[in-house]
DNA sequence: CTGAAAGCGCTAACAG
DNA sequence: CTGTTAGCGCTTTCAG
């Protein structure tokens, strides 16, 4: 039961060759000749080698491995980003060590020193807020990192989201010509760049017709703190349309008002939410929202970040991918309303 | 902009002892004296000096990382898993190396190799077929594997799962004291043994009742497949009661049942998946099911698996974990039900 | 093109 | 308890 791994000194015997000739059959951009090569495939076949990546990284200070730090699985935006964002790596020669973060400034720090314990090539920082110790820690290091769905105002952080101002904009066109006047909003967690970018984008556009946000409350990002919110926001002074901050929130705000308020959508009452994470298109939900481009988001952020690590390119960069709105059941439609 | 890692050598130097000395402060287990830890640990902290995982790792032989396999991450309860195991993990001082395999047989050992070469501790394989010349591999490396959710024939290969027959039967019971008599059945992927112990404890308890299957369809853990199924089943004898083999096939059931066929449950057709996943108990859908225990799982596995690494304990463990059924709005209860 | 030799940063005997 | 000495398995000069 002990660990039994073929090393290259043992294929190198077999094949009657050096060690370093093994290495070099083995190493991309290394030269040896074709005989030579021919016979450590053979021998290494033969007794089932395979580089060992750790000690390479140590020589080459090359680990292949990224850092993902995620915090909000349960939000199907970040499964599903993660799994595409694994496979794209691992598309690259990449592999995934991944980081569950709690939301506590604490803890992210701990965190981040942990996954530098690691010798990863660079990080992926999904929805989580990085104060620019870290930053600068990972700079440092010689680590680069890239925000995935977040932005800070940091500018040598590189950043990929979605644009979310934009998004906010959409939303407040269709629900201003759907020709509601009494708009509320339900947020997420203020700390998140992509909950202020919508609000702000969301609020601009509504003022810009003269219309102000008639309720406001906060969900945090959670379920249940969203059905809470709505909760009070209908007991009041009932909004005739609201946006809420991300799908993930938007499901459970539309559960509170059909099955506990009694509320019909849209009739009653419009919702739209942002994302278009898999639930939002299922039946049972319909929900009309902004979708947030995961595909491209994801690319992006690896071609970043591996553009970073391979050619050192400098510049951080951030980017913001526009994202359609997605017309579906929760929201009344405006008339003669296109695309 | 290059790597600037600080070495052991460096603290050892601003300490003034000797590099050992300052590995066996940072090495548990080691000793040296109080004042020897206290020297090296103000120079570590003036230099940020952390050790470097992976040069530990080669002479030690211990990456403390773990490979984990997951196939269907859109199927809440991976994401779920996998957020609990990488937490447990994290807590005893291991980390999660991630790896996306496609169903396909091929891909599968490829996944594996890769795990192999990254020299990982041990692997969980969640959701995912194991050949026995897998398994073999993973034994010649010494890399013991534990498989979630999922079971094999093979004998020494440790297994986490729900008790699943014992699960199917709590269905049929359920059903059956219900009053139902025409039941079918929509089924998983054959390949997963969940699915077969599923429905073998399914059918067996109805089949003890004098009760047969009225119809049977193949979902293979897919939505669109469960859709197609459904209206397959719906259209000829629709029968009574339907157990779907998981939630995520039964929610797009319970969709294609009330917003296709028009169907109202339970008042039409009884529907009970099995999982619990969280979007299970949300009011649009409102699944009775069977649940999974996810946290006992996922802590069997994680304590089988170290205990593998740690105390070389030899003999492979099989777990099935007995789960409650939950009972909700989407099946009728039958008269005087309790528990 | 090829082998010999020098480490990557660290832990684990081994003497003292 | 401490420093010295070997390596872990591999890539990479450096001579040939």
């Amino acid at each position: 039961m002990s660990k039994n791994r073929v090393t290259s000194q043992e294929v190198a015997k077999r094949a009657g060759v050096s060690q370093s000739a093994v290495s070099r059959t083995f190493t991309t951009g290394a030269s040896a000749s074709k005989k030579t090569v021919e016979k450590v495939r053979k021998a290494a076949a033969e007794l089932g080698y395979r580089p060992n990546v750790l000690a390479r990284a140590m020589v080459s200070g090359k680990s292949r491995m990224i850092g993902v730090v995620v915090a909000y699985l349960e939000n199907q935006f970040y499964p599903e980003a993660l799994e595409k964002l694994s496979n794209e790596l691992q598309k690259c020669g990449y592999h995934v060590l991944i980081f569950m973060a709690k939301q506590t400034a604490g803890h992210i720090d701990a965190v981040v020193e942990e996954i530098l314990d690691y010798q990863v090539d660079g990080i992926i920082a999904a929805s989580v807020a990085m104060s620019s110790d870290l930053s600068e820690k990972c700079r440092t290091a010689g680590v680069p990192m890239v925000l995935f769905n977040r932005s800070q105002d940091d500018p040598n952080m590189s950043a990929v989201t979605s644009d979310n101002f934009s998004g906010g904009r959409k939303v407040a066109k269709f629900l201003l010509a759907a020709g509601h006047k009494k708009i509320g909003h339900i947020a997420g967690w203020q700390g998140a760049s992509t909950q202020r970018d919508r609000e702000a984008g969301f609020i601009s556009t509504l003022a810009e017709a003269g219309v102000t946000l008639t309720a406001q409350a906060k969900g945090d990002f959670e379920m249940e703190k969203a059905a809470e919110a709505t909760r009070e926001m209908f007991t009041h002074d009932p909004p005739e349309a609201v946006f809420v901050a991300n799908d993930h929130m938007a499901l459970a705000v539309l559960d509170t008002l059909r099955f506990e308020l009694g509320l019909r959508v849209p009739e009653d009452v419009s919702v739209v939410g942002y994302d278009d994470v898999p639930a939002a298109s299922w039946p049972a939900y319909d929900l009309t929202t902004v979708r947030q481009p995961a595909n491209r988001m994801v690319t992006n952020t690896v071609e970043i970040l591996l553009d970073q690590i391979e050619n050192n390119a400098g510049e951080p960069r951030r980017i913001a991918i526009d994202g359609p709105l997605i017309v579906r059941g929760t929201a009344k439609i405006p008339e003669g309303w296109t695309t």
